[in-house]
RNA sequence: GGUCCCAUCGUCUAGCCAGGUCUAGGACAGGUGCCUCUCACGCACCAGACAGGGGUUCGAAUCCCCUUGGGACUACCA
């Protein structure tokens, strides 16, 4: 049989890191497997959804890589994709349920359904809805059900359980008396989430639902739909939820969610994939990176581990440094133009200056601030600076400057070895260390106590232009009088 | 409150299903050192965990039970 899978967003806001994970191992699976995957927009809440979020989504799981096989976008064989346009379909299906007796049409207000809820909460009684409108006579209700605002609910069994098979945890079952006559249609004639949703992925002929763990308390409300239309529940795989460092579920107030963000500050997409794949799953023992063919080739759902992983952005930042360091130094160029991380340069001069920076970069964002000493002066910290020649004596080093300045200027276009070896002797015969030497240099040519080696520096800014940040920064050592 | 899920270093995890090879392995972060003109990279080393208690067994991180802790759900949101 063919492995269907699906994720199924709403388009209610940025898109989600949790949609990217879930996508991947959806994505990933029907790839394994030369089956289909497919999006699906759950835009049935009207107030929330917006269109742009579903472009949005689409286009960042495009960034990842992840690109289904049906979709809103490029369509399908099941089509509409689009929630919001398969009304039809869930009303007709509702028909079929209210026709067998599996549900029935409540005309209770919102208003009772609130103050039901008070009543229960007050009593510490279970929540739920009492079944009011499941005592109506049908035909009555059918009447009704011309003029009256109304929705539609699951006419639950309240006795026995209901269990079923989940991959990563075997058998789970849950009391049918905690299930509850969840409604179906809402009033305004949109079907919710768990209606929808088995409509659609019986409809689209889907296999194996992959999707967070949150869900596993409705999945009786899911096989009890599937009972009532005579088919064959999918596979049911929960994943783990991603979380906060205090194992809440993983929230914008305290993390980044939006993939948006991830794609601003220069992650590399195989990066944030490679992170994303590792809370739950590693291919190896002790195997960390891969690149996501490897990952495609290797992933098994049912050994996805079943612990909420807490996010942690210091281990993805460390997977995206060695994703830049891996990449080919054109590639990297390219990453940082088309990123928009590198305004100003092109590909070429790019070339030239990266073996400076490649293995400094933790994100593509680092770029702009680390290499803009070679198109600006950059205002010399001297905070960098003093702390490191206390010892020396001002005018000793400033005097040891303008002479360096000189030598590197009279020595410009020589190799860096006898330059250093000059600045050394330099150094020595001024009395100073020569760490004191290269950090007022350094300080002077890249405005910083922490740089790329200072020689091909000096180089890319050019001898002459070093000089004379180099004799400023003497100057303002020892002011003239 | 009720229901369900989860539980190995600070974090991500291997090991658990098929108990012994586990004085529990790796990675990130942290510490120390090496390299070195700084930072970074790289390399080496150090520190650091089976939540607790019962059971089963010759033997339990691994199986069972209880406790504790954490989480999710409990909407005409998904």
């Amino acid at each position: 049989m063919t492995v269907v899978t699906r994720v199924a967003p709403s388009p209610t806001g940025d898109p989600h890191v949790g949609t990217a994970y879930v996508s991947l191992f959806n994505w990933a699976w029907a790839k394994r497997n030369g089956g289909r995957f497919i999006l699906r927009i759950e835009d049935t809440d009207r107030a929330r959804s917006r269109p742009e979020h579903e472009v949005q989504i689409l286009e960042a799981l495009a960034w990842l890589g992840i690109v289904p096989d049906e979709s809103p976008a490029v369509g399908g064989p099941y089509a509409p994709y689009r929630q919001s346009e398969r009304g039809a379909l869930y009303a007709e299906h509702a028909q079929r349920l209210l026709a067998s007796g599996r549900a029935y049409r409540c005309f209770c207000t919102s208003e009772r359904l609130a103050a039901l809820r008070e009543e229960q909460k007050a009593a510490k009684a279970d929540l739920g809805y009492d079944g009011l409108c499941r005592a109506l006579d049908p035909a009555e209700a059918e009447r009704r059900a011309a003029s009256e605002e109304h929705v539609v609910r699951l006419a639950v069994d309240k006795a026995g359980t209901t269990r079923f098979i989940d991959l990563l945890r075997g058998e789970i079952v849950i009391e049918n008396r905690t299930v509850d006559d969840q409604v179906l249609l809402k009033s305004d004639g949109m079907p919710t989430y768990h209606m929808a949703n088995v409509v659609d992925d019986h409809l689209m002929g889907v296999t194996i639902i992959m999707r967070a763990e949150e869900w596993i308390p409705s999945v009786p409300k899911h096989v009890m739909l599937y009972d009532a239309f005579g088919w064959t529940p999918p596979t049911f795989a929960h994943v783990p939820l991603l979380r906060n460092a205090d194992k809440s579920k993983i929230s914008k107030r305290k993390n980044p969610t939006s993939l948006l963000w991830y794609r601003e500050q220069g992650y590399l997409p195989e990066a944030l994939l490679n992170f994303l794949a590792l809370q739950g799953w590693r291919p190896d023992g002790d195997v960390e990176l891969f690149d996501v063919d490897t990952f495609v080739e290797r992933f098994e759902p049912s050994r996805i581990s079943t612990g909420g992983p807490v996010f942690d952005l210091t281990k993805l930042d460390w997977v995206n440094g060695e994703k830049i360091r891996a990449l080919a130094p054109g590639e990297l160029a390219r990453r940082l133009v088309s990123g928009g991380f590198a305004a100003g340069w092109t590909e070429e001069r790019l070339l030239a200056v990266l073996p400076l920076f490649r293995e400094r970069l933790v994100r593509l964002s680092d770029f702009a601030d680390q290499a803009r000493y070679l198109r600006e002066a950059v205002e010399p910290c001297l905070d960098d600076l003093l702390p490191k020649i206390k010892k020396e004596d001002p005018g000793v080093v400033a005097a040891a400057l303008a002479e360096a300045a000189d030598l590197l200027e009279a020595r410009a276009g020589q190799a860096d070895e006898p330059r250093e070896e000059a600045l050394r002797a330099l150094a020595a015969s001024r009395g100073l260390k020569v760490g004191s030497l290269f950090m007022g240099l350094r300080v002077a040519v890249t405005g910083r106590g922490a740089s790329p080696p200072l020689l091909p520096s000096i180089d890319l800014v050019g001898a002459a232009e070093s000089a004379r940040r180099v004799r400023e920064l003497a100057a303002r050592l020892v002011p003239a009088c």
